[in-house]
DNA sequence: CATGAATGAGGTTTCATTCAT
DNA sequence: GATGAATGAAACCTCATTCAT
C-alpha cells in the first residue's frame, strides 16, 4: 500500500496534516464510528466541504492514518534491531517502545482501537499480526543468541508485558508510574538478570 | 386466558437474556458505535421494536452489560483472594485470570474496548479504575507477604504482563500459544522462581 | 350514525365505559396524536390488548366518544328550545350551557380540540357546523321572537360570547370568574335589558 | 470561491422562514403530534435533513414559532393601547383584533391549539396567561375611565365575544360573516351605546 | 375476557457526502 | 482552494396493532 509521490506531497501539506492530526487524535478518543465528518472539521477549523478536497472519504482518512502508523512502526523496527549484541539489543527496544508511547500514546491507542474492532478496516488484522510476527522473530532470535530457554514463550511474555503496561498506562494516564515501571523492566531485561534466568531450568 | 405471571417472567426473562448476548457479543466485536439496533436485533432473532419492551435505549443495554461485567469481575476477585498462603494466592490469581478470558473473550474484549473510548459510557474509567486499583492493592499485599522487594512496581508488571498477554491473545485467537504461555507464567510465578527473585537485589 | 342495540350495550358495559372515559379525558387534554393507546390501557387500568375486544381501532374510540357528545349535544338542544317564551328560552340557553360546561368542560375540550384540527375526524366539520346552524337558527328565532333588530348577527354575537367565555375558562380554570360572568350574561340578556336593546336603532 | 456571508445569511434567512412557515401553518391545521418532520419538509419543499441543520428538534421549531408568536403579540398590544381617549381605544383593540385574525388566522389557531394542549410547550400557559391578564387589565381600565360599572365582567365579557367570534370563524370560514360582526360589534361598543350601557342599573 | 410479548410501519434525528458559488 | 447549505440513507425510537395463551 504505498502512496503515490502525489499523496505524499498532499501529506505535506498543511491543510491535510491538520486532518490527518485531527482525525487521528478523535479516532483514537471517540472511535472511528464515534467521530463525525462534522467533528474532524471542528477540530481542525476547516470547513467539512474542505476535507473531501484532500480525501475521498472518511474511510481513506482512515486508511492515511493506517499508513501512516505502518511507516512509523517500520522505522522503529529497523532502528531497533539493528544488528547489535543482543543485550544492548533488548534494552534499546524496550526503551524506543516506552519512547514512543510516551511520545503519542494516541497512535498507539488507535492502533489497539482498530485491532479490537477490525470490522473496520479489512487490512488491520493482517498487517499488523505480520507485524507482530516479525517483532515477535526477532526477540526470539534475541534470546536465543542470549542463549535462553524458551525463546518463544519469553518473547510472547515481554511482548504482553510491554503492551500490557501500556495498556495500564493508557486507562490511567496520570496515575501510572510508567517511568519506574519502565526502569524495573531495563533491570528485569538486564545483562545481569538474563544470565541468572538461563540458569534456571 | 391469560399467561401466568410466570410465563411471562420467562419469556421475559428469555428474551432478555438474547438481547444482552447479542449485543454484549456485537458490541465487543464492532463497539457501540458500530453497532446499530438493528444488528442486535438479527443477532437475538427478533424485531427492533421489542428491543425497546427492555430497554430504554441503545445506551440502556450498554449499562445492563456494563453491570453484569462488574457483578462478574466482583465475584472473580472474592473467589481470588480468599485468604490462603500467598504463593497459593497467586498461582490462583494466575489460573483464574486465564479460565475466564479463555471462557469468554468477549467480556474482556468489551471492557478493553469501553475503557479505550471512556466517552461512551461515564461510569466506565472511574468503576473500573477503581476496580484496579482494588486488585493491584491485593497483589501488592500478595508479594508483600512473599517479602519481595519493590511489591507495586512488580504488580504493575504482573498486571501488564496478564493483561497483555490477553490482549495479544484477542488480537489473534487461533494463531496464540495461550495455554503454553500460562504454563509459562504459573512457573515464572512458583514458589522456587519467587525465592530465587527475592535474592535478587 | 345512531349506533346498533349490540354496541350501544358494549357502551354500557363496565370496560367500554372505562375506556371511553379514559381516552375522552386524553384526546381533550393531550389530543388525539398525543395520547397513545397505551396511555389509554394505563389510564383505565386494563391492558392494551383488551382494547381491541372493545373497539376496531384507535380511530373506532374516537368515533364513539363523538357519537356521544352528539347524543349528549342533541338531548340538550332538545330541552334547551322546547317552545316556552322567547326570554325563558334564552335564559334556559345560556344556563344550560354554562352548566354543561361546568360539569364537564372535558367534552367541551374535546370538541374545540377537534373543531381545530378537522383533519383528525373527516366528520367533525361537517356534522358540528350542521348542530351548530341548527342552534344558531333557534336562537335567531327566538330573537326574532322577542322583536330584536339584526337577529342573525345577535345570535352569531351571543353565541361567540358563550363560546369565548367559555373558551377562556378552560385556559384558566381556577383563575376564572365564571359564575359572576354567568350571572352577568344572564342579567344582559335578562327581559328588561333586551327591552331596551330594541329601543336602540 | 466560497459565498460571502452575505450569501449565506440570505440563504439561512431564506430557508429558515420557509421552514418556519410551513410548521406553523402545519401545526395550526394538524396540530403539533399530528404534523410529522416529513411533512414540514414537504411543505417547504427541502429535504427532511436540511430542517436540522436549522433547528435541533421538531419541539425547537415551535418554541421559534412561539417567540414570534409572542413577538406579535406584544407590538398589537403596544400599538392598541397608545394613550387616548378611551372610546377611540376600544375601538381600534377591536379593530385591530379582527384585522389581525383576518389577516393570518393561522396564528391564531395555533395559540389555541397550545392552549388547549398545553403539554406540548411548557411556556405556554404562563406566558399566555400573562399575556391575556394584561389585556384584560387594560380593558378593565378603558371601561373604568369610561364609567361603566361591573368593569371586570365587563372585559371578560367583550374578551370572551372577542375570541369565541374568532374561534367560530375559524371553524366555518366561508361560512362565517365576519365583516358583519364586526361592524356589529363596533356598533355595540361605540361611544353612543356605551352611554346607555352606563345608565344601566 | 384478559394479558402483555411481539411486530413493523413510520416518526425523529444524525451524518457522510455533494454541490453551487 | 474553501465555504457551508442541501441531500438522502440509515440510525434510533415510538406506537398502533396482532397474537399465543
Amino acid at each position: 500500500m504505498p502512496r503515490t509521490e502525489e499523496q505524499f506531497k498532499e501529506m505535506r501539506n498543511k491543510t491535510s496534516r491538520s486532518i490527518l492530526n485531527s482525525a487521528l487524535k478523535l479516532f483514537a478518543e471517540k472511535g472511528f464510528h464515534g467521530t463525525s465528518i462534522s467533528d474532524i472539521a471542528k477540530e481542525a477549523e476547516i470547513s467539512k466541504g474542505l476535507i473531501y478536497n484532500y480525501f475521498n472519504s472518511k474511510n481513506s482518512i482512515l486508511e492515511s492514518i493506517f499508513d501512516e502508523l505502518l511507516r512509523i512502526g517500520e522505522e522503529i523496527e529497523k532502528d531497533t534491531f539493528a544488528d547489535d549484541d543482543p543485550y544492548e539489543q533488548l534494552q534499546r527496544m524496550i526503551k524506543r517502545s516506552f519512547k514512543y508511547v510516551e511520545e503519542d500514546p494516541t497512535y498507539w491507542k488507535l492502533i489497539v482501537n482498530l485491532m479490537l474492532q477490525p470490522e473496520i478496516l479489512k487490512q488491520t488484522k493482517i498487517v499488523f499480526n505480520n507485524f507482530n510476527d516479525r517483532v515477535m522473530k526477532e526477540m526470539v532470535g534475541i534470546f536465543r543468541k542470549i542463549g535462553i530457554q524458551n525463546a518463544p514463550l519469553e518473547a510472547r511474555i515481554l511482548g504482553g508485558m510491554i503492551d500490557g503496561v501500556f495498556l495500564h498506562y493508557l486507562f490511567d494516564m496520570e496515575g501510572y508510574p510508567l517511568e519506574r515501571v519502565k526502569k524495573m523492566m531495563l533491570k528485569k531485561y538486564s545483562r545481569d538478570n538474563l544470565e541468572e534466568l538461563k540458569n534456571q531450568k
